[in-house]
DNA sequence: ATCAATGCTGACATTTTTTGACAGTATGAC
DNA sequence: GTCATACTGTCAAAAAATGTCAGCATTGAT
């Protein structure tokens, strides 16, 4: 049996247990050596998924690695199918991607009829429109907010001055036209919106801002007056 | 990227796709030669992956293979998330509901941290902008849609002309400021577009319409010159 | 009938990965 | 401490994967 295989079917086995399983019972159930299961473990974690060995007791996976069934009303599914369709002609080509790969997920855990809808909907986005060109790579500055992690850029601002600047990125916001970096200035010592189309040089950096995104988030949202009841 | 890694994802690109895709596509997007791919493919086959190849045309995945989608990836919730609260601020109130419950029903089957990162998406949407105001229920338009059912409608034209009509609506599309429904026209034999705000009065009715929408849906964008490959 | 696009197979040298064996360390329960 | 277990490092042998090349087969269009 190939690798690639035998790792299907070790996953096949742990969903099976819900007790630890020793390390040991794995190994003989799969016909290899203790050594090569350790091995597969670590590469099935690396995959992404989550499973928990405990010096003692053995292995359990935890739920999670892999889509169960679902089920959704006909406008949900038009709701998340016209969604998808934004994001996918309106945002850039990684997001738009993996929309597209969200909704092939989803539809293989629907039931047959209900997935068919999602292809057939009959709501249609229309293309887009004429948009500033951004020039950096956008999935930085979305890897940069999950992280809470410091950018460093290069700004034009309106009149075209060029600063360096350090910045906490907390949210990328999405209108008709432009994408704006909502983010905390260390330059201005302040919160400040960055154009995407403005910002000619980005740097992810791997230092981690000193505060929580989501309380800095209310923060602005309180400066601004923006309300919190958005979706 | 591991062989297994890899196989997931060629499984994953087949889900994507619903029309045949060219090994060499496959072959391109996954970095490897074309060979490879052919072995890639009767690996999953053997393990049980309803993988359909036609001379002359490519791949197709039939649904129903054993192993489910693997979770969500960051990006792809994002996405989710993203599009979802575009039809949360830009379409009407019961597909905002949709949304909202499409969201609540995906994060109950999600583990807790994925589930989060739906709510706390660092991805914001601009609140809706001015639009026309549709005195129209669409939820009755999307109904029809779904039903292939007749619509009887009062629509003024440019000039302002007021018309009763009956058309057989195939599609509703999302501009930045307008919707427009997408019908056959009874009155003029023809496909006409329909702005929602220029609807005064809607009526559904049980009536079916003789042909199927996606036919109809097709021979639209064969007039207007739409491409095909929409999400 | 021909052609182009595509699926599919075999062979083989090369490269990469996988594997088991052995020797350790670490951790938690008792 | 002892035990059961998880984990890691190293290394050489074995196995698998890979690309290239050379071909055949099937389908649909012209």
């Amino acid at each position: 049996m190939s690798r690639a295989a035998r790792l299907l079917d070790l996953m096949q086995i742990l969903r099976r247990h819900r007790r630890p399983v020793s390390g040991a019972t794995l190994a003989t159930e799969l016909g290899i050596s203790l050594r090569t299961l350790y091995r597969d473990i670590a590469t099935l974690q690396a995959e992404g998924a989550d499973i928990e060995g405990e010096p003692g007791l053995g292995y359990v996976l935890r739920p999670g690695f892999l889509l169960p069934p679902l089920m959704l009303s006909a406008d949900e599914i038009e709701a998340l199918a016209l969604g998808s369709r934004w994001v996918a002609e309106r945002s850039d080509d990684r997001l738009a991607m993996a929309a597209r790969n969200a909704l092939a997920k989803l539809s293989a855990v629907l039931p047959r009829d209900v997935a068919d809808s999602l292809d057939q909907s009959g709501l249609m986005m229309a293309a887009r429109p004429d948009t500033p060109d951004v020039r950096i790579d956008l999935a930085v500055v979305r890897q940069a907010i999950r992280a809470e992690h410091k950018l460093d850029i290069a700004y034009a601002d309106q009149a075209g001055v060029v600063t360096d600047r350090t910045i906490w990125p907390l949210a990328l916001a999405f209108f008709d036209h432009v994408r704006v970096i909502v983010a905390w200035c260390e330059l201005r010592g302040g919160f400040r919106h960055f154009r995407a189309d403005r910002i000619s040089r980005i740097v992810a950096t791997s230092k981690r801002y000193p505060q929580r995104r989501l309380s800095l988030l209310a923060e602005w949202r309180r400066q601004e007056g923006i309300d919190e009841n958005r979706l």
